[in-house]
DNA sequence: CTCCCGATGTGAAACGTTTAACATGCCGCA
DNA sequence: TGCGGCATGTTAAACGTTTCACATCGGGAG
């Protein structure tokens, strides 16, 4: 299989190469009967288009990178299929950025709409992968949504649930059943969600009449290790919590696994509530109460936002805020007196 | 921030495009008082290279193209990672391809590698996602490696653990623990690995002379909901098996919670193993009995398969087998007199 | 019979690089 | 003095398309 061009096609029918490539792109430029030889010989040939060709004439490629902290997490990988599946559906190809938390990293994949062999980023971090300078609009930038998170760049098309009434939904939840010794094992503290959902957290603490108390607030990161990290620490306290407030499901895992590990019944003991609602959640043991993120929505609207600007219709309201919702499961429980003075 | 080209520059500096070309990509070919104007004036213009027409022109895309089931399945994701790894290392990126099992969608991802956007497909499918005439050598297709199936084509490059010989080390760990009423519930049998753990499972059995009973032997997919459904149309049965052997960690956390809403305890009812060992495998309650295989090993052994053939290395071997390892855990448990006899 | 227009086809520039081939000037060596 | 050769720089072709501008032709309107 050689590589045979519009050339070759075109020197098989006679005509020339703009007939040839007039033919196949642009079929009423054309005489009936010249397509119908073009395109004949075309699939005799077994021709297939460069697209790079394509791509450098008409500065298009076709590709979007989405740039995430880490693929295996299936919070993600959910989002990404959903993202994947809008850009096939619009003609474009997805480029996978697994970026592992790194900046550098995120900077190179982000490198690849500048080269031009991408025609927008979608971007699942809180830093922006490349300088900008003060008071650049947000027009001179690549094409660029930020998804889930938050880059400190109000300009910037974002998309994610309301982190802030994440936090106070799920604190009231645990309020609701009686806790009131609520610990929380954040995600990493450098996020605006982590933040957010933070600030909720002690909103409603407090709006309870309760203070929380430092011990029980854990910063850590975002995975089934630090979950279990988290739990141990907790557990160690002279003043142990009744219920824990886990900022992704994989910490809850990870502390739900910690616990268990120490003869801790999950909810007899302590309560877990997690975030995200990953596939899993509800078929663990115990099934997770768990905030759950809507991925199919925010992957599809990261997509349609960014192919939007791609085409020159950038959104109107920059903010996109999906719905999340809690899961009550059987991770939580009421707490009971005979529980409420371990 | 226009684009800036070559050309851009070497007005800047007064030199010839070819001049600012070779200072950039061929230092030697130019004095080093030249290099440097043109290094600090791409600088400061903020040059970036169109990759497009580098990769025109040098036919290299720099991509290559991976086309995977479900990448929300852990166990692909982490080979998915290994892949990214090893392609980045070597300077090359990877398109994602989501397949969700459709073969037409197998067959648009496979295209990119003929209309050379990328370089290469590793393909984690049991088949060729385009027309092979026969006889035709496998130098004539687009560089492809095959990861952890098998297409039929044996001339392949194919990466994966043997699955005949964890179909069989899975059952005897069984038989080890003095099961005999041991089921399975397979993956999609489509698939050779499904067909070789098979084998292996009742190659094992007769070995050990117990006759598999067909009602054990549950034809489904490898998904979480596979794994509910084979355990409950499992015990439903007249003869309940001991222990289960899933093909995959999916379908095993699916099986557990279908047991547990029965009120069936794992192990102490019934045994289960799983086959992947993914991250979550080992957390889970209880910590699951499994086949490891190794993800990290498997991918980048496929990033580096394909990478070399692309470079105009062909492997000698076209079938590289990487070592699984059985990892025991608490999802089995011995069969002791009084639950063989339930 | 002319003129104009629409339908159809073509030539050539352009996209931004890389690179083979050639030009220039200088140095050292015989 | 002359010449080969090296170091440095340049010209232009090529990669495979798309597309603007133009050429040609035939026919209908006037």
């Amino acid at each position: 299989m050689a590589k045979v061009g519009l050339k070759d096609i075109a020197a098989q029918t006679g005509f020339s190469i703009a007939t040839v490539s007039h033919a196949l792109r642009n079929p009423d430029r054309v005489a009936d009967a010249t397509r119908k030889k073009v395109l004949a010989a075309a699939e005799a040939a077994g021709y297939t288009p460069n697209n790079l060709a394509v791509s450098l004439r008409t500065a298009r490629s076709g590709n979007i990178v989405v740039i995430i902290p880490d693929i295996a997490d299936s919070h993600n990988s959910n989002i990404i299929k959903a993202i994947e599946k809008v850009a096939r559906e619009r003609g474009y190809s997805v480029l996978l950025g697994d970026s592992q938390g790194s900046e550098k990293r995120e900077r190179e994949f982000a490198r690849m709409a500048r080269t031009r062999q991408a025609d927008g980023v979608i971007l699942m971090s809180h830093r922006l992968p490349f300088d900008r300078k003060p008071g650049e609009p947000v027009s001179k930038l690549p094409p660029i949504v930020n998804g889930c998170e938050y880059t400190g760049h109000d300009d910037l098309p974002q998309i994610g649930i309301d982190d802030y009434q994440a936090g106070l939904d799920a604190t009231r939840h645990l309020l609701d059943y009686g806790h009131r010794q609520i610990a929380v094992i954040t995600g990493d503290i450098e996020t605006h969600s982590t933040r957010e959902r933070l600030r909720g957290f002690n909103d409603a603490m407090t709006a309870a009449g309760v203070t929380v108390n430092d011990d029980h607030v854990i910063q850590l990161g975002y995975t089934l290790e630090d979950g279990i990290a988290g739990a141990q620490q907790l557990m160690a306290l002279p003043s142990r919590p009744s219920a824990i407030f886990c900022f992704s499901d994989e910490i809850a895992f990870g502390a739900m696994y910690a616990l268990r590990e120490m003869g801790i019944d999950v909810p007899g003991d302590v309560s877990i509530i997690g975030c995200d609602n990953i596939p899993l959640a509800r078929y663990f043991s115990p099934p997770l109460t768990t905030i759950a993120q809507p991925t199919a929505e925010i992957g599809a609207a990261c997509a349609t936002l960014l192919l939007d600007i791609i085409d020159g219709n950038p959104p109107t309201e920059p903010r996109v805020v999906v719905p999340h919702e809690l899961k009550i499961r059987e991770s939580t429980r009421r707490l009971d007196a005979s529980a409420a003075n371990r």
